[in-house]
DNA sequence: CAAACTATGTCTATCTAGTAGACAATTAAA
DNA sequence: TTTAATTGTCTACTAGATAGACATAGTTTG
């Protein structure tokens, strides 16, 4: 195994193959997505494909991969200085997690196609789920007392089903207006939100 | 000057290119654009990009020109059979041209924006009109005489007109309902219309 | 079901297009 | 006016893109 530099001419290539991936999807389904069709599309080499990955479904592990890290990524952002937040104080930059799915909409919205990548409907909650255990502390209102494992499992997945239905309506609602109703939602049992994760910013 | 041949790595590069200055107007305006930006955008070495242009006006050119120049190939494919049709038998398939515009609407949006690539108003209807006079003959209805050339332009510019309504009006109606309305148009003046394109196919 | 075709993954050899960086000259911003 | 950013030109280097061959596996279709 050699060791592997990122050269931006590498991850540039890469991102290629992974937009020509995104696009077959949707236009074909993933499973018959060949390597050929991806360097048709992108307008590569057969052999540079194999260059970079193994087959097509290396590349789908990778754009998974690399998706779903850039989300843990972004949660911690709006918390920088403010650690703890009462609920009454959320706004819009509080959720910059909407903002990186909003952004990146060309690959969210592969959850819409019936065949598509490969545990992106596991992966995609589990990541959210994770983020709230790793990243967060909730406070319920009144203090009333709860088992925070389940909590955090039940809104994390209630987010998620907010998340997908937002993406699956060609994100008709606006951002804005989306995450005001996140926050109400969040409001009926929250009593703040702390974050504890290591990430700096 | 090297003779300079066409590899696909060259056209994908380019390509690139012409994607990240299409973006970068629309973004901030053709005026702001910087040589820079397009780089950044693309992710290329600035080196790159005067590997081949000389500036952005020669990139946009070249854009430019690409553009039309496939908008004039796209015409004569309908009429390779029947060169003489009747108005009465105009179909959806009789404009290429429209499909054309449609599949490349990422490029032709350009029109919408104020600060755009310079001349792109004035190449637009003069190869359409170019297209009208050296592709096709017209017959007006009871073969009434008008001088030809005059009918062309008048015929192109309204094309034109059309089609950059629909374009501004972000493609609203469906292909199929806008080809309609155009071949309606026609009918209230054409008898029929003959490709004498020169182009094989 | 066999023949014909297409796609896969691996490999070798070649070289061009992409890269990094320096430079003086312009242009824009503070 | 000074400072900072962008431009266009050049040189030198090489990583990564290319073409093509090959055996294998998987699909079509007659």
């Amino acid at each position: 195994m050699e060791e592997q530099f990122i050269t931006p001419r590498k991850n540039r290539t890469k991102e290629h193959f992974q937009l020509a991936l995104i696009q077959l999807i949707k236009e074909k389904g993933f499973r018959t997505v060949t390597v050929k069709d991806i360097v048709e599309y992108s307008k590569y080499n057969r052999s540079t494909f194999y260059t970079h990955y193994h087959d097509k479904f290396y590349l789908a592990e990778e754009l998974l991969y690399s998706m779903f890290k850039g989300l843990e990524e972004a949660v911690g952002k709006p918390y920088q200085h403010n650690k703890e937040v009462n609920t009454e104080y959320l706004n819009t930059r509080s959720f910059e997690i909407i903002t990186y799915v909003y952004r990146n909409r060309n690959f969210f919205e592969l959850i819409n196609f019936q065949d598509t990548i490969p545990e992106i409907h596991i992966i995609f909650p589990e990541t959210i789920l994770k983020i709230y255990q790793e990243n967060f502390e909730f406070k319920t209102i009144n203090n009333l007392p709860v088992n925070m494992d389940y909590f955090k499992r039940y809104t994390a997945y209630g987010f998620y089903g907010l998340l997908t239905n937002w993406i699956n309506t060609g994100f008709k609602t606006s951002q804005e207006e989306f995450i005001k109703e996140v926050i109400k939602l969040s409001q009926t049992h929250m009593a703040s939100v702390r974050y504890i994760g290591e990430r700096e910013f």
